[in-house]
DNA sequence: ATTTTAATGATACGCAATATCATCGGCATA
DNA sequence: TATGCCGATGATATTGCGTATCATTAAAAT
C-alpha cells in the first residue's frame, strides 16, 4: 500500500490543501458506506472553498456541472455525518459552514456575513437545568449569535 | 365616556376573555397609527384563540373568510409590534404564539407541540461575554430548546 | 467481466411566503 | 353627516427553496 494517500499527517505532496481535505471527507464517507464519486467530490471540493457560510443555491452557482439535486443530497449528507454544519441567519436564511469541532455555536457577523466559533461558552447545563425546572426533558437547542465582527464594527 | 369599554381590569362583563385580548391589541396597534378593521381582529381573534404555536397556514385554515395575504400581513404587523413570538421548530417550521413577556425564549414539546417560557434562564449575559471575547459586539441572537414536556415524557 | 445497487441529473412538484394591483373602507376633516 | 385620502384588503400571480420522481450511469464487490 506504498500509493496510498496518507492523511492527517499535515504536510503532504505540494497540492491545495483543500485537496487533503476533500479526501479525508470522501474517506469518513466511504467508511460509512457512501461511495466515492466525481460529483460528490466536486460538491466537497466547493465547500472546503468557501470562505464564509453559503447558502445551497450558491454552491449550485459555484458547481454549474452537477445537478442542483445532487448538490443537495451532497450537503444534507454531509450534515447527517456531521461534516458541515448549518446555521440560521437572522432572516431565517439557512447556510452551511465547514464544521470544525463537535457541537458548537456561530457568531455571526450581520455585515459581511462571517462567522466565528462561539469559545468558552456553556449554555447546555444552563438551559438542561432551566428545562428540568419548567418540568421539560431537553433534548436538544438551537442557537445562533448575532452581531458585527471585529472589522465591521465601526460604524 | 361611560360607555367606553374598559381594560385591564380584569372583571368585566360575562364577556369572552378572548375579546378583551382583542380589545387591548387593536388598542395597541390603534396607537401606532394601524387601523381598527374587521379582518385584522379576526386575525386578532384567531390567533388569541390558538392553544399552542401555529403555523401561519393554520390560521388560513382557520379563518376561510379572510385572504392569505392578509393573514400573512396581519401575522407579520403583530410580530413587529411585540404582541406575537415567533418559534421554530427542529425541522425549521416557524409557528407563531401570543408573546406575554418582553424578551424570552421558549421549551418545545417535540410530542405534542406545547411550548413553556423558559424562566430563570439569563442566557443573554454570556452570550454577551464570549461574543466580546471572539471580537464580536453582540447584537441578537436567536434561541429554541427542544425537549419533551410532562405528559409526554414516559415513553 | 459481470452484477448489484447507490448515485446522478433533468424535471416536475409542493410549499411557504411575498408581490401586484384594482377595490374597499377606516377615520380624520370639513 | 358627508367627503376624501390613503391604509387595508383579497384574488391572483409569482418567487424561491427544497424534495420527489425516474430513467440512466457508474462505483465497487464478486
Amino acid at each position: 500500500m506504498v500509493t496510498t494517500t496518507p492523511r492527517h499527517t499535515g504536510h503532504e505532496h505540494p497540492r491545495p490543501r483543500s485537496a487533503a481535505v476533500v479526501d479525508d471527507i470522501v474517506a469518513q464517507l466511504s467508511d460509512r458506506g457512501y461511495r466515492d464519486t466525481e460529483p460528490r467530490r466536486l460538491v466537497i471540493s466547493a465547500v472546503a472553498a468557501q470562505g464564509r457560510p453559503f447558502t445551497a443555491e450558491e454552491l449550485c452557482a459555484a458547481l454549474p456541472c452537477v445537478g442542483r439535486a445532487t448538490v443537495y443530497r451532497g450537503l444534507r449528507l454531509l450534515v447527517e455525518t456531521d461534516q458541515v454544519c448549518r446555521v440560521l441567519l437572522e432572516d431565517r436564511e439557512l447556510r452551511y459552514q465547514l464544521s470544525h469541532q463537535g457541537h458548537h455555536h456561530h457568531l455571526l457577523c450581520a455585515v459581511c456575513g462571517a462567522s466565528a466559533d462561539l469559545e468558552g461558552c456553556d449554555v447546555e447545563d444552563m438551559l438542561r437545568e432551566a428545562a428540568t425546572a419548567a418540568g421539560f426533558r431537553m433534548s436538544g437547542h438551537w442557537l445562533e449569535v448575532y452581531g458585527r465582527c471585529g472589522e465591521c464594527a465601526e460604524d
